[in-house]
Formats: structure tokens, C-alpha cells, sequence
DNA sequence: GACAATGTTACAGT
DNA sequence: CACTGTAACATTGT
């Protein structure tokens, strides 16, 4: 489900309610979505939410004794304040402070939780791993070009790999390549310079947009306080197969690139 | 029943 | 080592 955006649009619903609220106790009804189950939680109980921070797709929690909690909601995961019923299906675990429950749902159960010590926390949860953050100052065009340079391969799998750059997925990958005009499928290497220009602008684009509107609700998306961004409304190519391409009129054609589904137009995408 | 789904990783093969 | 394709994880919806 979620990509940077609504993983951001999340972390900013929770910044305001969580900063200062003191940890319980965390119940958990799926084993397997807590990484070394609830025991490790002992270490938080009693303690305060000092930050709230997204890094890639990743959501943490910072408490006062500098122990972190680590969400990745991977493809079906959400995090819900609201107490209403149709948004707390599958319920996986049940964070719970002083003045407020986070709830974990998580249909198809790839999501996962993490407690660590800050020391710990990147080499255990894979935040280690991670490359650029796309929407920060550091992701200038020359850092872009020196993170081509070198690499070779098919476009959307450079786009995707989260260890050159954090947080884009299926969605803002073919996006990105609209807006650059070029074909996901493209070779990496085959792209000149004009074009590699524009694909940077066009992730910047793409991914802001999506911020903006408060994610992509095509299927699953929901924010902390259950409710849909407006991003799908807005979209170019992603889950616009068989419609026609918003700026020339033609088809949009499918195809599977880098595993996934890929949609892009014939005669915008060069 | 078959297939696909916003993610990630492990593995086999080139 | 770098890159590619596939399966796997588990569940739901078409």
C-alpha cells in the first residue's frame, strides 16, 4: 500500500498526537508482525514519545530513554487512531499509551514491528540500507547523476531499489517516468542527459504531488484518522490502464517491468 | 479456479 | 560483483 507520501501524510497525523504520550503496553494478536514479540516492550513502559520521524517507508517513534519503535506497513499495513469499526479489520497489534491507542492492521500480514535501541535500530530493521531521501536537500540534480553514473539496468528498477534512492514504489515509479516522457522499461544507461534531468524533476514532482494531496487511496490507503487521500484522482498512468492518456488521448499501454506492473503511454514515453 | 495487488527479500541463474 | 527473474510471505477481491 503505502509509498513515501502516505507513509509521510501518516507520520504527520501522528507528530501532533503522539509527541509526550506515555507507553503501556503493546497487545499483540499476529506473532509474526512483531519483530521478538512484546517481551522487548518492557524497556519502553512508562516512557514518553519524544519524536516522530519517517525515514523511506518507514515509520519510528523516538522515547525519552532513546529506545526506538520501528513500523514498515509494507504492502496492506495501517495505522489507525480513530476508534471506528470498519477501519480496525485485521488487527495485528494494539499499541497502547496513557492517552491514546495505535492500532496495527494489516490484512495481508507483511508489516512489521520493531523495538530497538537507537544504536540498533537502522542495522535491525534495514533503515541501514537505505539510500537518498528524494524530497530532502541532499537530493540535488549532480548527487541524482552521480547516483546514475556507474549503474546500469532496466529504469524502474533503479527507481525502485530502495538503496539508492528511499521511498518510491510501484505508483510514483511509473509517475515519475510520465512526467520525464520516458518509458519505465527503458535501459538506465540508455537515457541522455535532457532526460535525466527531467526524471529527476519528474520523482520530485510526482512524490510532492502525492504529499500534497495526502496519498493515493486506489485500493487500500487510509491515513491515521481513516480517511482517503486525494492523489488517485490526479494520477497520469498508475491503475489508468485501458484509459486514455490525459495529455495526447492515447491508449495507455501495460506491460511488466521489474516484476510489476508497469502502465505507461506509447506516444508521450519515449 | 486463476490472477493480481501501493513491498521486500532470498535465491538461482546469467 | 552486478543485474534479472521468480518464488515466497498471506489474504482479499475480481
Amino acid at each position: 500500500m503505502p509509498e513515501l507520501p502516505e507513509v509521510e501524510t501518516i507520520v504527520n497525523d501522528l507528530k501532533p498526537v503522539m509527541k509526550g504520550l506515555v507507553f503501556r503496553e503493546i497487545l499483540i494478536s499476529n506473532r509474526n508482525s512483531v519483530v521478538g514479540g512484546a517481551e522487548g516492550f518492557d524497556a519502553v513502559k512508562g516512557r514518553k514519545i519524544v519524536e516522530v520521524f519517517r525515514r523511506g517507508k518507514f515509520i519510528n517513534m523516538r522515547f525519552d530513554n532513546d529506545y526506538i519503535l520501528t513500523i514498515h506497513l509494507r504492502m496492506s499495513g495501517r495505522l489507525i487512531l480513530e476508534k471506528i469499526a470498519e477501519h480496525l479489520k485485521h488487527e495485528r497489534a494494539r499499541l497502547v499509551f496513557d492517552k491514546a491507542i495505535i492500532y496495527f492492521c494489516d490484512t495481508r500480514k507483511f508489516g512489521r514491528i520493531w523495538l530497538n535501541k537507537k544504536t540498533e535500530f537502522e542495522k535491525n530493521t534495514g533503515i541501514a540500507k537505505l539510500g537518498i531521501e528524494p524530497l530532502s536537500k541532499e537530493f540535488t540534480l549532480k548527487k541524482f547523476l552521480e547516483l546514475v553514473s556507474g549503474r546500469k539496468g532496466i529504469l524502474k528498477n533503479f527507481l525502485l531499489d530502495q538503496s539508492v534512492i528511499a521511498g518510491i514504489g510501484n505508483i510514483y515509479a511509473d509517475e515519475s517516468c510520465f512526467h520525464a516522457k520516458v518509458r519505465p522499461n527503458r535501459r538506465l544507461e540508455s537515457l541522455n542527459k535532457k532526460e535525466l534531468e527531467k526524471l529527476f524533476s519528474g520523482i520530485k514532482k510526482a512524490l510532492q504531488q502525492g504529499v500534497k494531496n495526502r496519498g493515493t487511496s486506489i485500493s487500500d490507503f487510509i491515513d491515521a484518522k481513516g480517511k482517503k487521500g486525494t492523489n488517485q484522482e490526479l494520477l497520469y498512468v498508475y491503475g489508468r490502464k485501458d484509459e486514455k492518456c490525459l495529455i495526447c488521448g492515447q491508449n495507455l499501454t501495460k506491460i511488466k517491468a521489474a516484476g510489476r506492473t508497469t502502465i505507461f503511454c506509447k506516444k508521450c514515453q519515449k
